[in-house]
DNA sequence: TAGTTGAGTGAACAGACGTTCACTCAACGG
DNA sequence: CCGTTGAGTGAACGTCTGTTCACTCAACTA
C-alpha cells in the first residue's frame, strides 16, 4: 500500500461529480429535464471517469472502491447500483477502450490501404488517438501486465483480435505474397506488439511525442522493409 | 482494492520465514553458528522474497507492508529495520533484478560475438535465465508499467542502459557497417523492445515456451534479415 | 567481563477499508 | 392518480492499514 502524491502525466479532464438528489430544487427554470436512465447513466459515467483517474497514479488493484466514490461524490454504497466489483469496473473500462480504438482502427484501414503509404498514413492517426484517448491508454498500459487477472485477461484477447484483423489486411494487400500464412501472423504480432510498446511510451512521456513519432517510424521502416525482403520458408 | 485469490504461474520457491530470536535454545549441539549479520541479511532476504511473492498475485502498490511481515513471520515494526518503504524495498528488487540480467547478458555477448549466431545463440539463453529468475521478469513487467513512478523510472533507465550497451556491440561487430550511430542506437532499441515483450510472454504463460521461442525466432529474423537490408538516409 | 548496539517485540493509535442493512423519495407505469 | 421501482443515503460492523513508542536481550566491542 503505497501512497501517491498526484503526478499524473496527461489529463485535465474534470472528473463530474453527480449532485446527489436535489435534482428538483431546480433554481433556474427547466433546464434540467434528466430522465431516471440519463442520471444512472450520467453517474456510471461519472464512476468510470474517477476510477481512471484514481488508477492514474498508481493502479486499479491499489485503489478503493470508497476513494471513487467519494471522488464522484456519492456515497460508498451507491457504487454497487453500477458494478458489482472494482473488477467488473475494471472489464468495463477495457470494454470502453477497444471500442474507441477499434473505431480508430477503421480510420487507419481506411486511409492506409495501399502498402506504400502504411506508415506515414497510420502512424499519425495513431498517434492523435492516443493523445486524445490518454488515459483509456494509459490504462491499458498498466493493466495489460498489473492488472487483475480477468482484466488482463480481456487486454490480451482483445489485442489478439486486432493482430488477427491486421494479418488479413496483410494477406489481403497483397504485400508479403511469399509469406506462409503463419508468418503473416508472425508479421502482424510484430508490428502490434511494436505499435504496442509505442503507444506506451507516448502515454509516458507525452512531451517527446515528436521525437518519439519520428524515431518510430524510422523502425517501423526497418521492420517493413526488412520483412519484406525477408521469405517464408515453411508451407502456406 | 481488489482481493486477489492467489493464482500465481511460477514459483514454488518457499520463503524462508525468519524465527524470531529463540536462536540460541539450540534443540541439537551446535549448528547454527550465525552472526548477527549473517541474521540480519537472512531477514532481509525472506523480506524481499516475500514481498516478490505477494506482488505476483498484484502489484506492488497493492501490497501492505503488513501482509510482507506476516508472511516473513515478523513483526510490522521489524520491517524499517531493513526499509524505509515499499518503495525503497521495490527499488531493491530493481537493482536486484538487473543485477542478474547483467550478469546474464555477459553470457551471451559471449556466446554470440558472430552475427550469424545472434539469434539462435542469445534466444535460448535468455528465456534459460527467465524460466529461472520468472518471479524477478514478472516483477519487472509489472512494475515497468504500473510501479511508484520511482521503480518506473529505474526501470526504464536500467533499460535504456542495456539498449545502449547492445548498440554499442552492434556497431562493433560491424553487423550494420551503413547505419548511421543515431539508427544503430533504432535499431538496438527494436531489438530490446521485441525482447521485452518475449520476456512478458514467457513470464504470463510459461507453459508455451517452446512455441513462444520458435515464433520469437522467426521474428527476430524477419526484423534482422529486414532491418540488414536497410539504408540510412541520415549523416553520421 | 562490563557496556553498547540494534534486530525484533508488542501494545496502542486513528483512520480507511468492504459490505450489510433499513431507509428515503423522485421518477416511472398502469 | 396511486402503487412500484430503484438510485442514492447514512449508520454500523469487524478487519486491516501505516506509524509511534518504550521495551528486551543476544551479539558485538573495547
Amino acid at each position: 500500500m503505497i501512497h501517491r502524491t498526484s503526478v499524473h502525466t496527461c489529463p485535465p479532464k474534470a472528473v463530474e461529480a453527480v449532485p446527489y438528489d436535489r435534482a428538483m430544487q431546480e433554481t433556474a427554470e427547466a433546464d434540467d429535464g434528466e430522465s431516471r436512465a440519463e442520471r444512472k447513466e450520467r453517474t456510471r459515467r461519472a464512476i468510470l471517469d474517477a476510477a481512471l483517474a484514481l488508477a492514474a497514479d498508481s493502479n486499479l488493484a491499489a485503489i478503493s472502491l470508497r476513494q471513487v466514490a467519494k471522488q464522484v461524490g456519492v456515497v460508498p454504497t451507491a457504487f454497487y447500483r453500477h458494478f458489482g466489483s472494482l473488477e467488473l469496473l475494471g472489464l468495463a473500462l477495457v470494454d470502453e477502450s477497444f471500442r474507441s480504438l477499434r473505431l480508430m482502427l477503421l480510420d487507419v484501414w481506411r486511409h492506409a490501404p495501399e502498402y506504400r503509404d502504411f506508415i506515414d498514413g497510420s502512424l499519425p492517426i495513431v498517434a492523435q488517438h492516443v493523445r486524445e484517448n490518454c488515459s483509456h491508454y494509459a490504462f491499458i498500459a498498466r493493466e495489460r501486465t498489473a492488472g487483475p487477472p480477468r482484466v488482463r485477461e480481456a487486454i490480451r484477447h482483445e489485442i489478439e483480435l486486432i493482430t488477427r484483423e491486421l494479418a488479413t489486411d496483410i494477406a489481403r494487400s497483397g504485400a508479403a505474397e511469399h509469406y506462409s500464412s503463419k508468418d503473416i501472423g508472425l508479421l502482424a504480432d510484430l508490428i502490434v506488439s511494436f505499435v504496442v510498446t509505442m503507444a506506451e511510451r507516448l502515454v509516458e512521456d507525452p512531451d517527446s511525442e515528436e521525437r518519439t513519432l519520428a524515431d518510430a517510424r524510422t523502425q517501423l521502416r526497418m521492420l517493413l522493409v526488412g520483412a519484406l525482403g525477408w521469405r517464408s520458408t515453411g508451407r502456406t
